[in-house]
Parts: structure tokens; C-alpha cells; sequence
RNA sequence: CGGGAUGUGGCGCAGCCUGGUAGCGCACCUGCUUUGGGAGCAGGGGGUCGGGAGUUCGAAUCUCCCCAUCCCGACCA
């Protein structure tokens, strides 16, 4: 039982000033967490239960699952994470101190490498695996943007579990197996949220899964359909691409004089205003026009190459898009040094017939999928003040292949059924991949097969933000007055108030109920504090956020027989008067489910 | 890392422009009253005014440098 005379509790009346979003405001308010320094909180008796609780939830899921938890140090050497070339890659996100002897030590933002080198330790054969292993720890980066509370900090709690298979059929069935326990485990936290594929088919559909809670306060975009059940990671939406259309009946293209029309607004502007150029049915529109932007791609060797990205003018290029597509290289804008070193590209006025391997430039060009054989554009002429009008695809030029590199809107075509997409919000709070070979290979983990071969093992890694998941809820659940847990993660299961001043039969009664509820198994927080006004402890109890509140008020008599309290439900604020010799029978029934 | 804002008891804020030794509300302590929706009265404790340097007889206030926090953006296995 918790008293609250007793409890190691202040709650504020007014919002911290620097708490934006709903969970940090309340979360601090209720006298959950403190922060304690930048990015990192102290978490405070009732905040430690629920915190302790959303943890216990994801360990019963993990073990339930067959996997098994190990520890690791958060203190780490330089070596591992030198072989596999993240003491560098990693860059001022990582944590790095020096000893006394002064060796190079860095706190673990993650521990692919240690589980890597701990599996490699102890096991040699293909008959050990598969293995999959897991740790809850503290994790500590070091971002540039500690915020919103608890849901970006820069030392934080995650779960990561790494499995180990000799094939990629073991490697899919690891994926399953996570897959499903992480289903089950957001389910029982109570979130809302989507499995969205964070990567695209080009990659292989199911290689790596988000599961974002469905949060305004999210900091991830994703779009969902409108209709069927497609939801994808910004990066990894495919555009439909339309029929091709005959080539045949098509007007030659023209090449226009178009003075100083070097965005793609004027250009529309310079055609309409023009009757020689306008279309015989419609107006001009941007999405009429084809855009081409030209980066220079950085290999991570170093070497670089020219990429010209054609997409539809009413468009942008959406650099994380293009970024995802041509990872590992790193795209870069084209700078006025790169049109020096290409001058058969005239700024404003690039166009497809400049492009493309086997043109004047050889640099690569790809396209957006809408741009299908048979559609005509008007694009640059590759002269300035030019642009041409009516180019087909497929027959006035062809691109080298198509890119998912536009940016996606709110009303674009599912790629799934057709109907409209709309963006959301989201914030990542379990993320599922197949890695692969790439730490077993640099870390030299191999096992022997059947036949007396050494194989590289192949790997999964499969992360949940648990003190993510803490303030994720409390996003999720809130509402104007207050915290609202799921009871599965709530730090009691009823809130008892004693309404009434001190020495009266509400204090007696109360202390009975509470014991009694104690006996029964039901988790009480007892507000027995004495000298408050009523209306403290009702609205503490709003804020606190039990799910079931108590009150022991004017139903009580010294009568115990003819006694009622109520009983309030936190959610819906339905309330009920409940005789006190049966509630507790009654609670019993309530926190059952 | 770029842009903006802010740093004054535990929390929320005023004072700064126009320099004179710090104030309000909440919280906390004592007493009395009050007790179904953040009580009333009276008394009280608590602050290196983010840090450093400077100007001045005198700096929360003016000047310079630094630091931190928050917001937007960039970044985010």
C-alpha cells in the first residue's frame, strides 16, 4: 500500500515552463520524473513503479518468446567498435571518455558489437543456434537535441534483442518470432500503433519494421491509407506508376523561348500567358512540367558522381527519400563548382535530352515512376531561357531508370488499393531488422556447418524504447485533467480518498478499506493525507492517474452497514455508489480486467 | 550545426528600459478557523538574481565573454 502522507511526493499546480508536449508537462506535474540533467530524468517513487512495470511487460514477453536476457557494461573500449569502423561512422552522437591510462572509452549508445564478440566468445557450431539474446539497459547518446521529456533523451532504456541463425530461412523465423512479441507486448502497454516497413521493397519487404505509437507529439512521419491497411514509412512509399501510353499520335516537341523563367511558378505563369504556347484545353499547370535536379553522390569510398533526379514540377525531391534510395552513398546539392565543371548543363533549363548515359553529359538520370513512356512534359531545353514543350518519354529521350525521390503528399494514390494516403504522426518505439552479416563478418563470427564449413552467421536486431514507452503512454492515454493509466502499467490499481476531515468515520473506514483491499491482492495508493481541502485530493487523484478512484466521503456513516462509497472510473468518469461492505468484492471484480 | 527566445527561492512569474542592496502567487513551517472540487486569517523560513570579467561610490539592472535550457530547422544504428 502507498500512503500518500508518507509517500516521497510534491505535485505542482503549474506547468513547467519548459515541458511542451502533454507527457513531460504531466509526467512532472504528477511527480513522476525530475530532470536531472540535459536529456536525463530521476525517476520518483510513483514514476519508478510505472516505469518498473512497462519494463516487467516487455521481459515476461521477451522470455515467454524463448530469449534470454544477458547484461552488459554501458562502459565500453574503444577495440570492438573500432573493427567495425563505428568509433568514427558514429561521430559526435557517441559518448567518448578517456581513462587514467588514457585509453579511449565510450559509453554504448548500442551493443551490436559486444553481443557479436560475446556470442563468437562461447559458441562454434552451427547446433548452437539459433540463440536469441536480449538486454534491458541504459543507453546513452549523445544528441544534439535532447527534448520533449522522456520521448528523446540522451540516456534512456531500451530493450535489444540480437539473433543469431546460420541461414536466412533461421534469420526470417528469428524476424517472426519478434515480430509477434512485439505485438503482443505494445498490445498489452495499451498504445496505439502501426507496423509500418521502413524500408523499401528494392531492399526486400519485410528485411525492417517500425512500430510507431500513433502520437501527434511524434516526431516520425508515416503515411497510412485512408481505406485498407497500408502504412509505410515516409521513405518507403512506391508510387504507382500509370499505363504507358502510345507514342505514336503525339505532336513533335517544340522548343519554346522562355526568358527568365527559371522556377517552375514562371514557367507555368510564362506558358499561360502566352497564346502560341497555351493548351488548347486546359491551363498550364506544374504538374505538367518535368524538374530536373542534379546532386553530386559522395560513395563511401570517397569517389563521387553526378545524379540527375527527374520529377514531376509540382513537386520536390524529398532528401530523406533520395538519401534512403542511394544509401550508402550521400547525396549533395550541386554547387555552383559542379555546374562549372558541366557546362552543357544550363542552370534552371536542365533537361532529359542533356542527361542519361550516352548523352553529352553521361551523367546518370533517373526518374519518378510517373513518368511512364507516352507522357509529355514541358522541361528544360539545356539552353538558358528555353524549355521545351510536349517531350514523350520513352520517345524524345529515356531515362536510365526510375527513383523514389519526390516527396509524398497527403492525397497521393496508395500504392496497396488506389484510395488516398494521409500523413501522420508517430513516435518509433520498436523498430525489427535483419541486419545480416555485416557485424559477424567484421567481427569474424562464424560457425561450423554440416559439412565442417566455416559460415558467417547472420544476424537480427530487434529494439523497443521501454522509458520511451513510459512517456509514449502517458501521450496516448492522457486527457485534460490528468494522467490515465492502462492498468496493466499503472502505479496502483485504485486511488482510496478520504473526503471528509480527520477523526471522522471516514478516516476509520478508510483505513479498514484500505487493508482489506491490501489482503485482497488489489494495489491501493491511500490519499490519507489530513488538513486538505477536498477538492486538493480530487484533482491530485485526476493528475496521478489510477484507474480506479475511491472516495470515501458523505456515504459513510458510523454505520457500516448502511455505507457507500464510490466509486469513479478514471477514463470515463463514470461513477457508482457501491456498499461498503461489498466493495471490496466489487474492486476485486474491477481491476480483474 | 544554423535561426529565435529565455535564465531571479522547489514551481510559475514581476523587477531590468530609467543602477541605490530583491518582490508576488503557489508550495513549505506555526497557530486558529474551514472540509465534496486546487480554503480563510495571522505569523514565519528559504534566493551566490546562470557563470566570469568589466564600468561605477554602488550592478538582478549597463558592457563584453562564456554556459545552460526551450522552440523551429539540420541531424537521428
Amino acid at each position: 500500500m502507498l500512503r500518500m502522507s508518507t509517500l516521497f511526493l510534491r505535485t505542482l499546480r503549474d506547468d513547467p515552463a519548459d515541458a511542451e508536449v502533454a507527457s513531460h508537462r504531466l509526467l512532472v506535474r504528477g511527480g513522476y520524473v525530475r530532470r536531472a540533467a540535459p536529456g536525463g530524468f530521476t525517476w520518483l517513487p510513483l514514476g519508478w513503479i510505472v516505469y518498473r512495470n512497462v519494463e516487467r511487460v516487455v521481459r515476461e514477453e521477451m522470455d515467454a518468446a524463448g530469449f534470454q536476457e544477458v547484461h552488459f557494461p554501458a562502459l565500453l573500449p574503444r577495440e570492438p567498435y573500432e573493427a567495425t569502423g563505428r568509433w568514427t561512422e558514429y561521430g559526435d552522437t557517441l559518448f567518448r571518455l578517456t581513462d587514467r591510462r588514457h585509453n579511449d572509452f565510450l559509453l554504448a549508445p548500442t551493443h551490436e558489437e559486444m553481443f557479436t564478440l560475446l556470442v563468437k566468445d562461447l559458441y562454434s557450431s552451427y547446433r548452437d543456434l539459433p540463440l536469441v539474446i536480449y538486454q534491458i539497459q541504459t543507453k546513452y547518446r549523445d544528441e544534439a537535441r535532447p527534448r520533449a521529456g522522456l520521448l528523446r533523451g540522451r540516456e534512456f532504456v531500451m530493450k535489444d534483442s540480437y539473433s543469431f541463425d546460420v541461414d536466412d530461412e533461421g534469420l526470417q523465423r528469428s524476424y517472426d518470432r519478434h515480430r509477434a512479441a512485439y505485438v503482443r507486448t505494445f498490445d498489452r502497454l495499451g498504445l496505439p500503433y502501426v507496423i509500418v516497413s521502413a524500408m523499401s521493397g528494392a531492399m526486400g519487404g519485410s528485411a525492417s519494421e517500425e512500430f510507431l505509437a500513433t502520437l501527434d507529439a511524434g516526431e516520425d512521419t508515416f503515411v497510412r491509407c485512408t481505406s485498407c491497411s497500408f502504412a509505410a514509412n515516409v521513405e518507403a512509399v512506391e508510387v504507382p506508376a500509370p499505363e504507358p501510353q502510345p507514342v505514336a499520335d503525339a505532336p513533335d516537341a517544340v522548343v519554346a523561348d522562355t526568358p527568365d523563367t527559371p522556377t517552375i511558378a514562371n514557367l507555368v505563369d510564362f506558358l499561360n500567358a502566352h497564346d502560341h504556347l497555351r493548351r488548347p484545353d486546359r491551363d498550364w499547370v506544374a504538374a505538367d512540367t518535368l524538374k530536373n535536379v542534379v546532386f553530386t553522390l559522395r560513395h563511401p569510398d570517397g569517389t563521387t558522381e553526378p545524379l540527375a533526379v527527374g520529377v514531376p514540377g509540382d513537386r520536390d525531391v524529398d532528401l530523406r527519400r533520395l538519401e534512403a534510395q542511394v544509401a550508402p552513398a550521400v547525396p549533395e546539392a550541386f554547387g555552383e563548382a559542379d555546374f562549372a565543371a558541366h557546362p552543357q548543363l544550363a542552370k534552371g533549363y536542365i533537361g532529359p535530352e542533356a542527361l542519361g548515359i550516352g548523352s553529352t553529359t553521361g551523367i546518370r538520370y533517373l526518374v519518378d515512376p510517373r513518368v511512364v513512356t507516352g507522357t509529355r512534359w514541358v522541361t528544360g531545353a539545356n539552353i538558358a531561357g528555353h524549355h521545351v514543350v510536349g517531350l514523350v518519354a520513352g520517345r524524345d529521350f529515356t531515362p536510365d531508370g526510375t527513383i523514389e525521390a519526390a516527396d509524398v503528399r497527403a492525397g497521393d494514390a496508395c500504392p496497396a488499393c488506389g484510395s488516398a494516403l494521409e500523413l501522420a504522426r508517430g513516435i518509433e518505439i520498436g523498430h525489427i531488422f535483419q541486419l545480416g552479416r555485416k557485424y559477424a563478418e567484421a567481427l569474424g563470427l562464424t560457425v561450423l556447418d554440416a559439412d565442417g564449413h566455416q559460415v558467417t552467421v547472420t544476424m537480427g536486431s530487434y529494439g523497443i524504447g521501454v522509458s520511451r514507452a513510459v512517456a509514449a503512454i502517458a501521450e496516448a492515454t492522457h486527457d485534460e485533467s490528468g494522467l490515465c493509466w492502462p492498468r496493466e502499467i499503472a502505479p496502483a490499481d485504485v486511488h482510496l480518498v478520504v473526503a471528509a476531515k480527520a477523526g471522522g468515520p471516514q478516516t476509520a473506514a478508510a483505513e479498514r478499506l484500505a487493508a482489506a483491499l491490501d489482503d485482497a491482492g488489489v494495489r491501493v495508493l491511500f490519499d490519507d493525507r489530513e488538513g486538505l481541502s477536498v477538492g486538493v485530493k480530487f484533482k491530485d487523484a485526476e493528475l496521478l492517474g489510477v484507474p480506479t478512484i475511491v472516495v470515501a466521503g458523505r456515504g459513510v456513516t458510523d454505520d457500516a452497514a448502511s455505507s457507500t462509497v464510490e466509486v469513479k472510473d478514471r477514463r470515463t468518469g463514470e461513477r457508482v455508489d457501491v456498499p461498503l461492505v461489498e466493495v471490496v468484492e466489487h474492486l476485486r471484480a474491477v481491476c480483474a480486467h
